[in-house]
DNA sequence: TTGAAAGCGCTAACAG
DNA sequence: CTGTTAGCGCTTTCAA
């Protein structure tokens, strides 16, 4: 079959060991004798056997990643970013998509944690805080990306919800609206919650009052924004401004708006969240809050290997990275600039 | 530790080849001992070891996916697609993202190929063919989207690039375009290439002259698309329409004729490839051509794991999926409908 | 139907 | 600095 370390060994006359020695760029081989075991391994092109060294040293250097859906233009950046940041950490990465099904998500963390990878990445997962901190206490590797998980062992990267989605209502007053609708996401997601809740604090800090009629369910995609705007017109609450917690939501408003030939922004002025690469090119181009997408993915493989090598846990287990508002037409009262 | 083969064995009162078969669904064990193995296993919460597994048996039920750029959308479907497909046939996904490096393409297929993975999907590779034939004959099982080698061991999905683009071309005569330009992407990318011949036959069918300046060459982005126009532009040669290879380019010609004042499709009809989720979003609408791309991420990992598993090369080796021209506004000379 | 034993290819401890 | 030896945890003959 292949070549493995004994034949190459033999051709050098050294011993394996020797061998291994080379590979591992332990230090303790001569020059010597280590030009002639590599000029052997080129000349045979010599292979490690992955599986072997595997099982040997405990370690595959593989990261698995569990992502909700890995053609959605946000986490394909999450994505990018860990690809990015595991290269240059020699790392690979196995990817499992779980279509948003949370069973998918139970059965790939159980696929992968037998010594499949050495650690793995939960990107916005579906499971609750217990679930995961279960895992957790079980001594597997984990970080989440997107939501923060009250656990000592475990790395979280997130934005501040909270913070900028105070800033998006501020902008909204600022542009002279009082009545403004929210459109929240899955009601379980972490992101919906806390955006909620800067949502309710934006109001409050300027004395508007709440109303329980301007919040609607669009579960993040874009036919629940579209559909969650017609129930906001059939039930006749004024408004004259909508949060949607993502971009996605934000695409189905613009379709409901254009049927029922609402026009954005004169007469309802649209935000998202994302800054998903459509909302710079529809019209008019959607206000919204970029997320540092790919820095996200980074920071998490950082702090996630650093961890795995390290032993110890660092004390920087959360870290939570700036948001920018980013104002377009879709948000502006006054003639564009 | 962790708990291994043995100590289920030792607690069930039987040896670890009889858990082992157990696990492996070996008909050979009375139901009544398979009971009760299983019961220990859910009580000690067993978990086979991947890497010895692997060793042992010399699969990994992995497969390797090296992608130019996993966060353009048109790899992130066809990755979909292969997730999905991978997933129904149990196997594990390692993603690789080039960044359009060869050299990186190169060195993570010698990363993964040495008992990583069974098997690897190149997407639209960078390397030649004579690479990647030499790859199939040292035995790697490789499978190919969105090109075509010549190998009979390698299947390949693709779409039949140069027949849509005579579409294309016929489409944009039919609206009454003579001069059509047309803006290709990598020099050396197959798709390229195919795409410019099926321009030249559609020029050709029609009894149009060809004239060389009319071609350009964008690099497949966005940026390359901008300047292939403002160059063509530039050579002061006359054109009515253009057909970029990629929608990524037809969004740098918006962006061109937007700073020149150029009006689509009125002063110039614009049309793509792809059906980049933009497409549909922007103004004015971009035709393009449809690519079934997560069907081909699916078609391709069924086949090389049918041929991986049965040893056979299928005599389908070669699958070519149909496009669909899709028309919309930039390449529609009347008013619309 | 089940068990004993060998070994997948590598690394690491221990000698020398 | 290098070699010998013993496994990593599993599957798979071969015997019983």
């Amino acid at each position: 079959m292949d070549i493995k370390i004994v034949d190459v060994a033999a051709k050098a006359g050294v011993s394996p060991a020797t061998v291994s020695r080379v590979l591992n760029n332990n230090n303790n081989v001569t020059s010597k004798t280590k030009d002639r075991v590599m000029k052997v391994i080129h000349e045979l092109g010599y292979q490690p056997n992955a599986a072997a060294k595997n099982l040997r040293s405990q370690k595959t250097m593989a990261i698995g990643v569990i992502v909700p859906e890995i053609n959605n233009s946000y986490y394909a950046e999450v994505i990018k970013g860990i690809e990015n940041q595991a290269y240059a950490m020699k790392y690979k990465v196995i990817i499992c998509d779980t279509s948003n099904n949370k069973e998918k998500e139970l059965e790939f963390i159980n696929l992968l944690m037998n010594k499949t990878v050495d650690c793995m990445i939960l990107v916005t997962p579906m499971m609750s805080d217990e679930e995961i901190c279960h895992w957790a206490d079980m001594d597997y590797s984990i970080g989440i990306v997107g939501r923060y998980i009250h656990h000592d062992k475990v790395p979280c990267v997130h934005t501040d919800n909270v913070k900028f989605s105070k800033e998006v209502v501020n902008h909204l007053v600022e542009q002279g609206h009082r009545e403004i609708a929210f459109l929240s996401g899955y009601a379980d997601a972490i992101d919906s919650y806390e955006r909620l809740e800067g949502y309710l604090k934006g109001l409050r800090e300027h004395h508007i009052p709440f109303r329980p009629e301007w919040i609607e369910n669009g579960n993040f995609n874009k036919q629940g924004g579209y559909e969650a705007l017609k129930r906001l017109i059939e039930k006749k609450v004024s408004f004259t401004a909508i949060y949607a917690a993502n971009d996605e939501m934000a695409l189905g408003v613009y379709q409901a708006c254009g049927e029922l030939g609402i026009k954005i922004p004169e007469q309802l002025a649209v935000i998202g969240v994302d800054n998903n690469r459509i909302s710079r090119y529809i019209t008019p181009q959607l206000s919204t809050v970029n997320q540092p997408k790919m820095k996200m993915g980074g920071a998490i493989v950082e702090r996630l290997i650093h961890q795995l090598e390290n032993g110890e846990v660092t004390d920087n287990r959360v870290i939570i990275l700036e948001s920018q508002l980013i104002v377009r037409d879709s948000s502006r009262s006054l003639p564009q600039t």
